[in-house]
DNA sequence: AGCTCATGGCGAG
DNA sequence: TCGCCCTGAGCTG
């Protein structure tokens, strides 16, 4: 389940484990085949991501570009590997590990060219050292648009999903309401390294977790969460529950088709 | 068995 | 703003 950390961890597992030698490629759901058959036996060379875009590149101009959507998914595992079912859009197999790729949005054989124009609509992404938020702050800082929304369109911050909105608005007291222009520098400059910091935390352990130490159920003298989706947070998912700062119910709103978490009391304009 | 929902994004109108 | 695409888990019966 894809915000950009995953897309970045998926770049390091697929580069640690298929890098550097031939792989068989296939597409058992047949939806890729062609180019699958093109790949196969190719070495891969380079894996990149950029927000939630993942790219595959094979020997010769060719990139695999991989974008998981809501219901995407990437397994591995050690050979040998089970027979594929029929949701296998794509699958690696090397002499040690396989990966297979299920329910993306995208999967596709693209060019050098195609992956440059990629990288030119997408905005910067907190995760990528040769980028800082400037370009961002550019058009946050004109927009009449909610922060909210704003955080969650790629063209102006790639790889922050509707988990990381919700909690780095409330990590810094920000009503999700508020116009992008009504920012100020150093609440976007703090929003920015914030994103940075929590996402390489993410990468690093496969999971989002954006509750302070101080804050956690042992430090507050609470009873340790579970959380669903399998990581600490503040208000994700957490409709109607109270805040852990200070017990107002956490709301919810639809905002552009997704669902919107916030404490009404910790994030005012 | 069938429904709902989910960490996304696109194009039509 | 809506409908649509993709899959699977967790319900409800």
């Amino acid at each position: 389940m894809p915000e950009g950390h995953t897309i970045h961890r998926l770049a390091a597992d697929h580069r640690a484990r298929f890098a550097g030698s031939p792989v068989r490629v296939s597409s058992p759901q047949r939806k890729f085949a062609e180019s699958a058959a093109r790949l196969d036996g190719r070495v891969l060379t380079d894996t990149d991501a950029h927000g939630k875009h993942l790219f595959l590149g094979f020997d010769g101009p060719e990139w695999v570009h991989i974008h998981l959507g809501l219901f995407g998914k990437l397994g591995f595992g050690t050979t040998p590997a089970p027979p594929p079912t029929d949701t296998v859009r794509l699958r690696l197999v090397n002499a040690s590990d396989y990966a297979d790729l299920r329910g993306p949005t995208t999967c596709a054989l693209i060019t050098e060219d195609e992956k440059r124009a990629i990288h030119a609509r997408l905005g910067p992404d907190p995760l990528r050292e040769d980028e800082d938020g400037e370009r961002a702050w550019l058009r946050i800082s004109r927009s009449r648009v909610t922060v909210a929304a704003l955080l969650m369109d790629q063209k102006v911050v790639a790889g922050v999903g509707n988990v990381y909105r919700a909690e780095v608005l409330f990590r810094h007291g920000i009503d999700p309401y508020r116009p992008g222009k009504d920012l100020t520098r150093s609440e976007w400059d703090a929003i920015w390294a914030d994103l940075g910091a929590l996402m390489r935390e993410g990468v690093r352990n496969n999971r989002i977790d954006t509750v302070r130490p101080e804050h956690l159920p042992e430090a507050m003298g609470r009873p340790a969460r579970v959380d669903d989706h399998g990581g600490e947070v503040y208000v994700y998912r957490r409709a109607r529950q109270a805040c852990h700062i200070c017990a107002t119910e956490i709301r919810t709103a639809d905002l552009a088709a997704r669902n919107l978490f916030w404490c009404p009391a910790c994030q005012r304009r």
